[in-house]
DNA sequence: TTGCGTATTCTATTTATGTCGAATATAAAC
DNA sequence: GTTTATATTCGACATAAATAGAATACGCAA
């Protein structure tokens, strides 16, 4: 057993983009305020939650070496971008849930939804919506 | 800060009924023989996952000590069985997916699938099929 | 130039997760 | 009873995740 595509430095195997949760914390904030110090998030996130600015600097040091974040230097000054987005990280969360919990399908999700998630009326509409509005693009059966 | 409702003895605090990977790996075993044995469960992985008994044992005491599954003695064997069910498992996969990448609501979740996850038209046609069979006697329960 | 105030780097602790091997106990068979 | 095949218990180790303090470096203003 042995892979990795060895980016520059010896990168450890990532299951692609998941993150974990105090890693999607962090991202959120990214994203939006891209590019931000460390300082800046912690600052942003002090509202919610209590860490030291050294917590947060460790764990987005460590996502920049895990890929997730990447860095620009200005003077001593440590500039944090996102390099993915926020779209293939969602994507990859869907997809992992889709694959714990119903074997990658997504059908079956969608029954369950419907069965077990007392969807709001609301919700229902819109679902109905979405629905109508896809599927009108390619003819369904039925 | 320091919270944990002492069930008994000192379990640590649950995230409710948040699997790990390979928790989800037995469990599904789990969920379709018990009550079963930490060998048959070994065993019927073992096609798929290259897992010594002892770590598929050690792996289910833990479980059962997080309160996932419950052990049954007769004479010197053990038979585990689930205490949280599919559905619950299921519905806190899904609901973690849901806060981490959508903030917690399900309609942008359904735009997100849409715009960025290209159902097929066998996907679209049965979840149309689905909310034409819910939304009637769906109400806004919860 | 001397400090002050951040930013950076380094290291450390705790707990969880993934994996097992070795030693021990025990039911059942001979 | 002794053997045999399992089951059980225990401890161990590596890696990852969460969290943070201490030491250090470095712009910038007085």
């Amino acid at each position: 057993m042995s892979r990795h595509h060895s980016t520059s430095k010896g990168r450890r195997k990532r299951a692609s983009e998941e993150l974990t949760e105090v890693e999607w914390t962090i991202m959120r904030v990214v994203w939006e305020q891209e590019p931000c110090t460390a300082g800046t998030v912690q600052e942003t996130l002090a509202e919610t939650r209590a860490w030291a600015y050294s917590t947060v600097k460790t764990t987005m040091d460590r996502m920049a070496e895990k890929g997730f974040l990447v860095v620009e230097r200005i003077r001593n000054l440590q500039l944090f971008r996102a390099s993915i987005s926020e779209v293939d990280a969602k994507r990859a969360e869907f997809r992992k849930m889709l694959k714990r919990a119903f074997d990658g399908a997504l059908t079956p999700m969608m029954q369950f939804l419907i069965e077990h998630e007392s969807l709001s009326t609301d919700e229902v509409a819109q679902l109905r919506q979405f629905v109508d509005k896809t599927g009108a693009a390619k003819k369904p059966s039925r």
